[in-house]
DNA sequence: CTAGTCACG
DNA sequence: ACGTACGTGACTAGT
């Protein structure tokens, strides 16, 4: 330790002596913990994640700082006093998200039970009632510390006051004392709102001068001192352009500065003695903590009203280096009785490309280390024995993942019952848990670093076991009888991978590159001009500017050109034709032929995608790198595609196991609509049918468009249907569309019961569930603002179905998995889009493997309605013929 | 890094 | 008086 750093030091107990206090901008604070932190909700759907954020930064200052009083201060009103002087530049300034808006009433709360005084004033802003109370608090000689977010607040600082600025996240700020704000910004405090007069202020919406950045304001400044010496030795300045700018925005740089400069001279009254810092009301508190579910402060406040328990830090854990094989088996001895932590450390998110660079495994409260890099993997057989061994408990998060790594280095995983992931996302689908520094800080309210491995590993099974105790019965089961065996399914479906033909895309993307080059240079001459056909801007400008074409509908950023508007002038331009051409073949040679060759594994000639099991709000699966559940099929054109993802030889072949209907199938089993189920049990076409019954016409004289139209209907209903959607999407009127939609619900009246409870369901419980007990979270059905809680109730609608079918076909997979296993057949699964199922099967095992098939998947779950599914077969995905044998009826 | 577009169920 | 079908992921341009 230098000189310097020990007078500091000294510096410090010295003010310490001293009275001190603390002003805190609640508004810029709360923003910033807002959108620092993921969005986080209590039971009762409320989001607290501002106030949780507010608070864990306003500890940790409070612990540094240790003032002796302490001021928070809000904004009142939308129009302040500086607002409503200068409105023209100001009026833009965004409301807050409406998951925002809430939070600023249970902050109040918090800071009322905690005993702070908070402060705000009509038509005043946080910072004014700071700048007056600093000036108070100067004149009593305390030393004042200001904690915010806004940069303008550093005008303040002096000796005696410093400003405590948010940087990025919750934990990362800075303090400035005068030397520091010098450091950064080259002027004094004082000067700063001259420097923001002319570089304005992005976020606070104050333009300064345009073409005047941070570099040419400090430079002027600290040439001239201020604005009024600037303008008064205008002629000094160098640069023909810059000085035409000041000249002509002078009147918007004196504006900009008095918008910058915060008041100081409220009637705040004077006796400081208000804010000092008093016990909380620790009954009143522990109340809201609880009901706010802020488990990390509650159990804080609880230890500290009893006897403190010592957390163990951090740092204190030691990390063993595994280093030789002795270790690796007293290990293998020691987790046969409470389980192992295990985390892999890897370069990539994508088991199939990543290295495996080491991994991590907690014991008891103690982790170890086996490094990878370098040397090989010898060191990994020395633990395959423990990995393999299905009677040590494994605790991971996103085991699959491990799993697939693990597979290519020829260990098979077993044993995995915790998987943090999947149990976080059995009990709230909405969460992104795909960090596991996420999961703990979202349900342990720890604040640990993505990459602190150590830790993380170490609390891996503390994490899973609370995951565990939390979820109710009915989710448990999700977990473990649907999310962790289909977790282990899906990682051999990703290791096998599915063979693609590069050579059948390069001849693809050569015809398609031909024939973009023709449109391309038939575009061009109807243009009369070269642009960039991808550019929905260039193209705007094109279509509407120069060829004057009508403004169908128009954008955030300027001119619509999708498919939809290009549709409707159709007839209008010869360049349209081309165009939606031109679109359709570039995203096919982009995504598809182009990008898929790059996804083919050198080892396997295979493309290995990623499921990602804990994605999707529904329930259902997602698929990445590729995304091999949007290969095309409806066009022809992209329908081709599918010819090059091909059966590995000439020994197997592609079978595809199809459900029919199966969410109008779910939707009759939910509803318990009497007239939905008899159809379906009579086998009788749904979209005909639904025909037959809103127009009134009898079954055997249902048209081809009328049952397109009904299809439409059913469509909608299982989307949360609107009159709007429903006419957009068949061409017919609203009013035509309201009528379908009310012959619909007059025909099937299980369904229009099923609508109106679901939405009741959710209101009262917050949530909406499938036939599996899925849960999705709906706070929005009790929304103020319409649009979002339409939109809601929307999803209120639709999930339970979706959710419903994507629960059945999980369970098929398993099933056809374990009967795959038991009966040692070779085939294996390859992809699941939904509601169909790719196998690659050889040859001798596709009459039993058909028979399978349709037998897990119609027998997956016992609804109210028969499943159904259709079986095809081929060499390639392309050629697929439908699958007949003797005795069935199709 | 966001917006627009478009591929799928 | 709103603005509107549900759920995904990838590519491209342009900031």
């Amino acid at each position: 330790m230098n000189i310097s750093q020990l007078s500091i030091l000294n510096e410090k107990e010295d003010m310490s002596m001293k009275e001190k206090i603390m002003l805190v901008d609640g508004n810029s604070l709360l923003y910033r913990a807002f959108y620092a932190l993921p969005l986080l909700q209590s039971s009762r759907g409320v989001y607290t994640n501002g106030v949780y954020g507010f608070f864990t930064m306003f500890n940790r200052i409070l612990a540094e700082e240790n003032p002796s009083h302490v001021v928070v201060a809000f904004d009142k009103s939308r129009d302040t006093f500086r607002q409503e002087l200068y409105k023209e530049y100001k009026a833009k300034r965004l409301a807050p998200p409406d998951e925002l808006k809430g939070q600023f009433g249970l902050l109040r709360e918090v800071l009322k039970a905690r005993n702070i005084c908070y402060l705000e004033l009509d038509g005043y802003e946080a910072d004014d009632i700071i700048g007056t109370l600093c000036r108070q608090a100067g004149e009593k000689k305390l030393e004042t510390v200001i904690v915010t977010g806004d940069s303008d607040t550093l005008q303040l600082v002096r000796d005696g006051v410093s400003v405590i600025m948010t940087r990025k996240g919750i934990s990362d700020t800075q303090k400035y004392d005068p030397a520091k704000v010098k450091e950064k910004w080259e002027v004094e405090p004082e000067q700063m709102k001259d420097l923001k007069g002319l570089m304005g202020d992005a976020s606070d919406n104050i333009p300064g001068v345009p073409g005047v950045g941070a570099k040419t304001a400090i430079k002027l400044i600290k040439e001239f001192g201020g604005l009024e010496e600037l303008y008064e030795g205008l002629d000094r300045v160098k640069g023909k352009k810059l000085v035409e700018k000041l000249t002509e925005y002078r009147e918007q740089a004196f504006l900009s500065r008095q918008l910058g400069t915060i008041v100081t001279d409220l009637d705040l009254g004077s006796d400081m003695e208000v804010y000092r810092i008093k016990e909380a009301d620790y009954e009143g508190l522990k109340k809201i903590y609880k009901e706010l579910e802020f488990n990390a402060f509650l159990k804080e406040l609880e230890d500290k009203l009893s006897e403190p328990s010592a957390a163990l830090p951090v740092e204190d854990l030691e990390l063993l280096e595994i280093k030789e094989a002795g270790v690796a088996r007293s290990l293998l001895k020691e987790g046969e009785e409470e389980g192992v932590g295990l985390l892999l450390e890897s370069d990539s998110q994508h088991p199939m490309w990543a290295s495996l660079q080491g991994l991590y495994l907690a014991i008891r409260g103690q982790v170890y280390y086996l490094n990878l890099q370098g040397q090989g993997q010898a060191g990994l057989e020395w633990l395959k024995p423990l990995l393999e061994s299905s009677s040590i408990k494994k605790y991971m998060h996103n085991a699959k993942f491990a799993q697939v790594l693990l597979l290519r280095q020829g260990v098979k995983l077993q044993g995995v019952v915790g998987d943090t992931m999947l149990m976080a996302y059995a009990i709230d689908p909405a969460f992104d848990g795909s960090e596991l520094s996420l999961t703990m800080y979202r349900y342990m309210n720890l604040n640990v670093d993505r990459k602190n491995y150590t830790f993380l590993v170490s609390r891996l099974k503390e994490l899973f076991e609370h995951l565990e105790q939390k979820a109710e019965a009915e989710l448990k089961s999700l977990y473990y009888e649907l999310e962790l065996p289909l977790s282990k399914v899906l990682g051999d479906m990703e290791y096998a991978g599915i063979r693609v033909d590069r050579d059948i895309l390069l001849d693809i993307s050569q015809e398609l590159s031909e024939r973009i080059a023709k449109d391309e240079e038939k575009i061009y001459a109807l243009a009369g001009s070269q642009f960039n056909i991808n550019s929905p801007k260039q193209l705007g400008k094109v279509l509407f500017e120069d060829l004057q074409l009508r403004v169908i509908k128009k954008t955030k950023t300027g001119y619509a050109t999708g498919a939809e508007v290009l549709e409707e002038l159709y007839e209008e331009h010869e360049i349209i034709p081309l165009i939606l051409e031109y679109r359709q073949l570039s995203k096919l040679k982009s995504t598809y032929a182009d990008a898929l060759q790059a996804c083919i594994h050198p080892d396997s000639g295979r493309v290995h995608t990623i499921f990602k099991q804990a994605q999707t709000v529904t329930g259902r699966l997602s698929s990445i790198e590729p995304n091999l559940q949007n290969i095309p099929i409806r066009m022809e054109e992209g329908r081709r595609i599918r010819r090059a993802f091909t059966a590995g030889d000439e020994k197997h072949l592609i079978v595809s196991a199809d459900y029919s209907q199966i969410d109008l199938r779910s939707l009759a089993h939910i509803s318990g609509d009497k007239n939905l189920i008899n159809t379906f049990i009579q086998g009788i076409d749904i979209h005909s049918r639904t025909a037959a019954e809103i127009f009134h016409v009898p079954l055997e004289e249902v048209s081809p468009e009328l049952r397109y139209r009904a299809k439409a209907v059913n469509f909608g209903i299982i989307y949360g249907i609107s009159d709007f959607g429903l006419a957009r999407d068949t061409g017919v009127s609203r009013k035509e569309a309201r009528k379908y939609i009310d012959n619909y619900l007059d025909s099937y009246p299980g369904v229009k019961r099923y609508m109106e409870e679901i939405v009741h369901f959710g209101q009262e419980h917050g949530y909406v569930e499938t036939i599996l007990k899925r849960r999705r979270y709906l706070p929005d059905l009790n929304a103020s603002n319409k649009i979002r809680q339409s939109l809601a109730r929307r999803m209120a609608l639709n999930t339970p179905i979706q959710g419903t079918s994507a629960d059945i076909i999980k369970l098929a997979m398993i099933e056809v998995d374990r009967e795959i296993e038991s009966r040692g057949l070779k085939s294996r699964l390859l992809l699941q889009v939904h509601d169909d199922l790719i196998l690659e099967v050889p040859r001798p095992e596709l009459e039993e493997v058909a028979w399978l098939l349709r037998n897990c998947m119609e027998n997956a779950y016992q609804l109210k309605v028969p499943l159904v599914v259709s079986l095809k077969v081929g060499s390639n995905w392309y050629e697929m013929q439908e699958l007949r044998w003797p005795g069935s009826d199709n």
